[in-house]
DNA sequence: ACCAGTCAAGGAAGC
DNA sequence: GCTTCCTTGACTGGT
């Protein structure tokens, strides 16, 4: 089993090293020299963060990271919709993206993304099937410059957030989903939800979604046991490992007092049923809570 | 230096 | 139907 890290590293966090934002309102509030000043440089040091965490957890013995899915801020917003390429420090950028992509060749870091909850491929609103479509092209686009396989290897996993019929919504779905670059295609899965009672449990994503489309089916353990249909975790889980044509990439997490709230840290270890899995760990406290489960896992518990 | 409010998104859930 | 909630951490502006 190996597990992986999502998005920040609370120890480089602790260390200065942080991911920075900013907003469209902010940028468009802006003299247009300043603001494109300022994101650029926001950007730049993303990616410089972004690197230092890949060498972090090899170096630490994770085998996966996800990365922020706000590494680019702005500039895929609808009314700006620049390319890298068409920022003032190009230069740099194009040098800190060949950093990360030879960090990932020599570290083998398993590399995904989880773009935004709020990506929908089943709206009716033409501006929100557009919104997330550039989304996940930005998305995709990112991971063929940091020389990311074009397959589940390295994954783009999203909900299904629309509940209700679960034909007529995953055929909304495949419709959107057709229409978007191979790049994303062909990397895409989705992930059981965590709303009680909602459509989208493991076997009806693996009727609707795997069994139509070939797409596969992310198990998250704490999600699961929020929206399911009655099977068991373990009924689950298998239903799921075998949705993937390469190694899994599942989620573990744990709920505060059976919430969705995730945990800081694990009181327990993600199960594999003897398999060969990665798993993400949702938990706040990020590398600390995997570092106790690796510890824990080295002792026995 | 610190603190509280802001930002951003789309669907769910509750009045 | 409308409003609020959900979620997150860095940014922002006022103190």
């Amino acid at each position: 089993m190996k597990l992986a890290l999502c998005c920040i590293s609370n120890i480089l966090a602790e260390q200065g090293h942080k991911f920075q934002t900013m907003t469209y309102t902010r940028f468009a509030s802006l003299p247009r020299d300043e603001a494109f000043r300022v994101l650029s440089e926001r950007i730049l040091n993303n990616f410089i963060v972004t690197d230092l965490t890949i060498n972090h957890c090899a170096k630490l013995g994770i085998a996966g990271y996800r990365l922020s899915s706000s590494l680019t801020p702005v500039i895929d917003h609808p009314s700006v919709d620049l390319q890298l390429e068409q920022l003032p420090n190009w230069s740099d950028l194009s040098v800190a993206l060949g950093n990360i992509k030879r960090t990932i060749e020599q570290t083998r870091v398993r590399i995904s993304a989880h773009p935004s909850e709020y990506v929908s491929l089943t709206s009716d609103s033409p501006s929100v099937i557009s919104n997330s479509t550039r989304d996940l092209v930005s998305h995709a686009n990112l991971f063929d410059r940091i020389g990311l396989p074009n397959d589940y290897r390295s994954p783009l996993n999203i909900h299904c957030r629309q509940d209700g019929d679960a034909a007529a919504v995953s055929q909304q779905f495949i419709s959107n989903f057709n229409k978007l670059p191979s790049n994303v295609r062909s990397r895409l899965t989705l992930e059981v939800n965590d709303n009680v009672g909602g459509t989208w449990t493991v076997a009806n994503l693996f009727k609707h979604f795997f069994q139509t489309s070939g797409i596969p089916v992310t198990y998250d353990s704490l999600h699961r046991s929020l929206c399911n249909d009655g099977s068991s975790d373990e009924q689950d889980f298998f239903l799921a490992h075998k949705t993937w044509p390469t190694t899994p990439l599942f989620h573990y997490s744990e709920g505060i007092n059976g919430t969705r709230k995730h945990a800081d840290m694990p009181t327990s270890t993600p199960r594999s049923y003897d398999t060969n899995v990665y798993f993400d760990v949702e938990l706040k406290n990020k590398d600390y809570a995997i570092l106790k489960i690796i510890n824990d896992s080295r002792q026995g518990k």
